[in-house]
DNA sequence: GGGTTGAATTTTGCATGCAAAGTGCCCTAG
DNA sequence: CTAGGGCACTTTGCATGCAAAATTCAACCC
């Protein structure tokens, strides 16, 4: 029944399909991958080191995450960034947000709440030294974790792949200072109805928070 | 530029892959592959006439679309119908369609309304002579139309992608004669409140709807 | 000189081959 | 008769082969 795991050293590969969604999408999502480029097999193959077999698995893959458009006969290409669809995105994600919001009041564990307000004040750290980099890392892990505490896997899943559309901008965008401030103003707010458990005022905070982000995400594309 | 259509005729044909994924993707939905059931290639690839390539590529997909369970070296297998999961995916849908409605309300186009209104007739004639199937079709159908005339596409893809899963029930469960005269009911209130634009309570009124829908799908799984 | 055609090359789409992991059956030992 | 081990078969995961579609590029015609 149980096999032995050869002393600790755990080869339990994952398989190669899965390992290359992970690494092109970062390719993608970091822009390493500019938007609109095209995504030539025997290149990617001989940069990932797969053969084409998991790759065009993984691209079809990213197809359903809009992160590639697939063009019949002709390839595939990193998917531009349409103002119009990040902004239909960000809505969805404010729905989806909302009613994490909610859940999280409902039945978060009190765990979960304290390892939200930890992400909550190291990312206030980083806003203090000016540490954009770590600040988005650690609001990333603060949105992430409330739509994980909501314990509703279909919902951290759906919200999950709709951010990596969304992450893409975040490496054009530089926030202004007074928009960082803001954000970080609201963030305050959203920390305060998440420990009080208020859920109405979350699920309003949240939404707010993101229609923000969107306004703020769609002039920084603009000015580009 | 333009290049000429060949003579109106198009036989512009679907990458065998997209047949592949809807063809099997119907295959599960409607249940003629049972839940649990090992998908196993060489009987697939026999049985859609296509080789193991594009149907390895669709199996992927249909993963990420929680159809199918991928079980590393051992092939997939269709994915069980898990109440737990159900409900958690119409509690997602519940919030997207509450969104839906508020974006009909504020920017659909009349006619996109007197489509649904149609459709709501038609699902009425339907209940009227008692025929289940004609009524999911239409009952769905309104649903989408509602999600697509919101004009955000990738709320209409996401909700898409979400309601596969849930179909699967509806060949499980056969509505109580209770549930459905009061899944009508509330139909009519939706539509009152569509013609009105009264964005507020058809939130409400969709969301309420979909809970409603997952108590009695709840319910109906389980009997079995 | 500009535009067009067509042949060579590239690239994709799908099929198939090969090795490793998994499964089950049978035989044997107790 | 049951439990265990080993061997053969099946199935998957990945790589590669082959044909068709698309692209490129250059010669040719007007």
């Amino acid at each position: 029944m149980g096999s032995i795991e050869p002393l600790g050293l755990s080869p339990i590969r994952r398989p190669l399909h899965e390992e290359t969604v992970d690494r092109l999408r970062d390719l993608i999502v970091q822009g390493e991958l500019a938007p609109g480029s095209r995504l030539n097999e025997r290149v990617l193959t001989a940069r990932l080191g797969v053969s084409r077999t998991p790759l065009r698995e993984a691209i079809k893959l990213l197809a359903t995450e809009g992160l590639v458009d697939l063009l019949p006969n002709r390839g595939a290409v990193v998917a531009p960034i349409d103002p119009a669809r990040i902004a239909e995105t960000l809505t969805v994600m404010g729905a989806l947000e909302s009613l994490a919001g909610e859940l999280v009041c409902a039945q978060a564990s009190d765990e979960s709440l304290a390892d939200i307000r930890a992400l909550h004040y190291e990312m206030l750290a980083m806003h203090a030294r000016r540490d954009l980099d770590g600040y988005f890392r650690y609001n990333q892990a603060i949105h992430l974790k409330i739509v994980e505490a909501s314990r509703n896997a279909v919902l951290a899943q759906t919200y999950r792949q709709l951010n990596a559309n969304v992450r893409r901008v975040r490496y054009m965008a530089n926030l202004s200072a007074e928009r960082w401030d803001a954000a970080v103003q609201e963030h305050e707010a959203i920390l305060a109805a998440l420990n009080a458990r208020d859920a109405a005022r979350l699920k309003r905070l949240l939404r707010d928070h993101l229609a923000a982000k969107l306004a703020s995400v769609l002039e920084a594309i603009g000015q580009k």
